[in-house]
This record gives C-alpha cells, structure tokens and sequence, in this order.
DNA sequence: TATTGTTATACTCTATAACTATA
DNA sequence: TATAGTTATAGAGTATAACAATA
C-alpha cells in the first residue's frame, strides 16, 4: 500500500543484533587487527602473513601442490607462485614435481621453514598471552574450545 | 661451549605451542575469511568492509574526526579521506567543521549510513548463523563472551 | 580438451611526503 | 610551531588473461 501514510516496518526489523554485537563481525575487527600485529612482526624477516600461511597449510598436509594452496587460502594462482618463488629462494619450501603427475609441484617444508613456523610460534605465544590476561582462565578456555571447532570449517574445504 | 657434538637445545624449545594451535593465529585466519565473506556481499554495494568499519566506529562514538578513526583502524588520514569522500558522495555519512576548532571534520552518520549498518548487520546474522550451528549453544555463548570482552581492548585505544 | 603452473599486464590499495588551513 | 585534513605520488599487493607444459 504505497499511500504515503505507511510507516516504514522492513527496512529496518528492529529487533535484529547490532553489527558491533554480531560474532563474525568482532572476529573479524579482531582478526584484522591481529594479522596486523602478525605483519609488523613478519617485515624484519622480509615476510607476510600470506607466506606464514603457506608454510602452516604445507606442514599441516593441508595442501600438498600450489594448486592446493590457492583454494584454500582463497587467493589466486599467480599470487601462489609469487608467495612460493619467495620461500624457494629464502630456502624455507623445497618444490619437485609430482612424478605421477608432472604438471604439479608438490611442496613441502625445509628445516629452515620450520625454524621460522617456531619463532613465529613464539610471537603467537606473547599475543596469547596478552588476551589470556584479558579474558582470565574461563573465558580462555571457552574461546580455544570454541577456535578449534570453527577452525575445522577452513580445513573442511568451505 | 660451540664442540659441535652439542645438542641444539635454544633454537626450538619444543615445548611450545604450535602455531596453528594459537588462538591469536585462529582469530587471524578466521578473521581474514570472514573479512572476505563480507566484502564479497559488500561488493554489490560499492563498499568494503573498510567503509563499514569507519560507519561504525562513527555510529558507536568510538570516533568524532577524521583522526579519531584514524589512529582507532589503524590507517593512514589519506585513506581516511578517500574512504570518507566516498561515504560522503555516497550519502552515508556528512562532515561538518567543528565550529570549536574549524580544522577539524566531525562526522556523523544520515539515515542511509544507519541503513547500511543494518542491511550488513543481517548479513553478518547469516554468518553468525553458519558459526552457530558449528558450536552449538555452549561454545556458541563462550566464544561470544571472549568476543565481547576482547572487543574492549581495541575500544580502549589500544 | 582440461589441469597445473607461469608470465605479462593492469588495476587497486595503501602509505609517504608535500601542502593548506587553522590553532 | 603543531595539528587536522587534503592532494600528489609512488610502491606494494593482487587479480585477470595469455601462455607453456602435461595429462
């Protein structure tokens, strides 16, 4: 009934969570804010939080080919080759090729890769400690619980 | 004592925890994922989830100026020009001089602002959704009450 | 013909630096 | 002289498209 006297009901239901209030939104202020901390932290090493992704996906067994990596991290092939060059030539990922399928390179890490998952390791651990201090043991706990199931979404292909 | 025969003991503790077990490294991935959930809905709108941060910072009172929401998103005032000229243009939100000290822009949110606001906050209920039906209620509800809690930390100007 | 990876290219995002207006 | 905002510019990040090799 467009009469002109209508009171305007749909647009907003009223009733709904705020933006601020909703979960997805705060994780991802929050994520945002963190990769940022992960970043200044990475430069010295002449990384980015896109090659530590990497490294963590390969030593997961996450992904196994560059093909792999570039679903799951949602970025495109190219950026793929770009990120992988870099650990190549930083001697942190070894490529070979798949001898039953040599259109692919399959990827895995070297010690050196996996010394530089340990020391951002140590970085992660001084982040957790601060929000631990923020949230004290119960809320910690509850929200570990809560990240390792939602974590399993990611790994799940979705 | 560099004998050779040493055991290398300092360079990996080896009691750490991994880095794909860290909650700030979860939040991190979590939140890049999400972040681009919603700037792929953001899209057909014209805006990333960078203009919908600065719409809520304003709308929250977080940030008065150009450089409150500055130094609160971590970005540099050039960007926040750009991203408050579009906002502007787009009739989401309107800048006026602070007759107090006329070199700064006070922002606020129009009626349209609000609006995106809350069209983003029934997106983000979808997403909130899909996270729910994960945890289940109990996790659901510890992960909110982390959430809400760490969310404090950044509002602190930290 | 489809897949995997690579290269070339262009576009977007973002920061730095220089500038204007105000205090 | 310092602050708030703006503009100009350059650099980094990223995707798209064309290509090569393999299946």
């Amino acid at each position: 009934m467009n009469s002109g006297y209508s009171i305007d009901v749909a647009p907003t239901p009223g009733n709904r969570r705020p933006l601020y209030e909703s979960p997805a939104f705060r994780l991802t202020v929050l994520g945002i804010h963190l990769a940022s901390d992960f970043a200044e932290h990475l430069q010295a090493a002449g990384l980015t939080p896109k090659h530590v992704g990497m490294l963590t996906v390969i030593e997961q067994g996450l992904a196994r080919t560059q093909d792999d990596v570039a679903r799951l991290m949602r970025v495109s092939p190219s950026m793929i080759v770009r990120i992988a060059d870099h650990l190549e030539q930083s001697d942190l990922i070894v490529r070979r090729r798949d001898p039953e399928n040599r259109r692919k390179h399959v990827l895995s890490l070297t010690a050196q890769g996996k010394a530089v998952l340990g020391k951002t390791a140590d970085f992660a651990a001084t982040l957790d400690a601060a929000l631990a201090a923020r949230l004290g043991p119960d809320l910690g706990q509850g929200l570990d619980q809560a990240l390792a199931v939602l974590m399993g979404r990611l790994t799940e292909g979705q």
